[in-house]
RNA sequence: GGGGAGAUACCGAAGUGGCCAAACGGGGCGGAUUGUAAAUCCGCUGGCUCUGCCUACAGAGGUUCAAGUCCUCUUCUCCCCA
């Protein structure tokens, strides 16, 4: 029985998209064959990404592997998403130096409620076209010895030899034993939900294979495992919330592009690469132009996938006028205060643009304050506001807003 | 169980009785420059009612005119031996 040609087509866009996005596969060999079967049977492949809820944002970094993700699904595989709201109260070790806190049951809950609307923006989560499912359903019930059986599964050794505990058992730093279950219960999650392909960052190479391995033991066929490049962030360094170099996909239309922009020049190829919806010719010719010319077009493209043709260019426009011409721009926030008159350094601190009015006082002193657009330095200042025109305060380019006293 | 080392600001790391709100590096934030960047240069980087005061060097006590620095206990981590 010869295979329709319109199947053949579709498997070639589908595994050039795999190329494009990923780093390792392991199983590439058994994968076609699957491909081929899943066809025969009309059965989709189970296509499994999980995310752990230890945070508010997902970001442009996360959305790589479920980029890849909704490729399976625009090829009529089921993506299955695992939410990691078991694992997420082990705290994740992944890629830190030190293990992360432990978050709480409320912690996890409100987050993981948060994370379906971000994934929402790249996947299609219609119940029909994308299995939903959270760890706690198999982790939660689980008593210690049951969690001991799973703690069988593997040895210490192997344990020991993913790269994270490796570094930090050389570096003499703590390895707790709670963070070794860590890969056994992501493992475990490929059991119980049967995938036939796990998607995840090239950092969670170890974790993939301990899925394949978990299921051989229990008697099902093995996972391709399929890690994705990680995204770098604005600066080079690896794509973190906490480094602050991240763009999140709950980002307003104007930050993201602005954020966006402000990445090297080196990062551009990895971005287009990972990020965007250009095919790979006009992703040369982009990066053959001026850099300033290809940053743009990176950042319309991404900025549009998630809010649409319209922000983006609005987006670029107001990022001409207020980095490039050092314009005001044409929305700013407002906030109301309840003094008619305020030392000017209290009422940075006031308007929420610092910290503390030391904080102030020394920006004060670097000259980057503004008030109506002239540049002020004293920090006793009496600066008088009304009910109705509004005092714009701004420090650097970025931080501004316009204030008010509360009518009396 | 025994022995040793250690815990300093966002991170790494100096400091072993006064000159320590704490060197140095990274990060961050401002300023200059620019193609939005990057690189470079300069400045800042605990708080306040700010030429002074308050709170800080794992936690709690103590010695001293004076403690990040000395003593005691507690907690946590690492290493070696069992």
């Amino acid at each position: 029985m010869g295979r329709p040609i319109q199947f053949i087509i579709a498997t070639m866009q589908l595994q050039n998209l795999v190329q494009r996005f990923t780093s390792d596969i392991v199983g590439e060999e058994q994968f076609e064959k699957m491909l081929v079967k899943s066809s025969a049977d009309n059965k989709p492949l189970r296509v499994k990404f999980g995310i752990d809820p230890t945070f508010t944002d997902v970001h442009l970094g996360h959305s790589v592997p479920i980029r890849l993700l909704r490729a399976f699904q625009d090829h009529g595989h089921l993506p299955v998403l695992i939410i990691g709201d078991g694992t997420a109260r082990l705290g994740d070790p992944t890629g830190r130096n030190e293990q992360r806190p432990a978050l709480t049951a409320e912690d996890v809950a409100r987050n993981s409620a948060t994370y379906l609307d971000q994934i929402g923006t790249i996947l299609d989560l219609d119940p029909a076209k994308c299995e939903v499912r959270h760890n706690s359903e198999w982790f939660g019930g689980m008593n210690f010895f049951d969690a001991l059986k799973l703690a069988s599964q593997s040895t210490a050794a192997r344990l020991l030899e993913r790269d994270d505990f490796k570094k930090r058992m050389q570096q003499n730093q703590a390895v707790h034993l709670h963070e070794m279950m860590y890969p056994l219960m992501q493992g475990y999650d490929s059991v119980m939900v049967e995938s036939d392909v796990e998607l995840g960052g090239n950092d969670q190479l170890f974790n993939l294979h301990m899925g394949r391995r978990m299921q051989e033991r229990a008697g099902q066929r093995p996972q391709i495992c399929m890690t994705t490049p990680l995204l770098l962030g604005t600066d080079g360094r690896k794509m973190s919330k906490t480094y602050g170099n991240h763009v999140g996909l709950n980002a307003g239309s104007n930050d993201m592009y602005g954020k966006i922009m402000s990445l090297s020049d080196d990062g551009m190829p990895l971005w287009f690469q990972l990020a965007t919806t250009m095919r790979d010719d006009e992703i040369s010719q982009c990066l053959a132009g001026h850099p300033r010319q290809a940053k743009d077009a990176l950042a319309r493209n991404i900025t549009s996938q998630i809010h649409g043709d319209d922000a983006a260019n609005a987006a670029a426009e107001a990022f001409v006028q207020q980095f490039v011409k050092n314009k005001i721009p044409d929305e700013i926030n407002e906030c109301i205060v309840g003094e008619s008159a305020m030392k000017l350094a209290s009422l940075l601190k006031e308007a929420g643009l610092v910290a503390s009015t030391s904080e102030a006082r020394r920006l004060l002193k670097d000259g980057a304050v503004k008030v109506d657009s002239e540049s002020q330095s004293d920090p006793n200042w009496l600066v008088e506001l009304s009910a109705t025109d509004a005092v714009l305060l701004q420090i650097g380019k970025r931080r501004m807003i316009n204030v008010r006293c509360a009518s009396s």
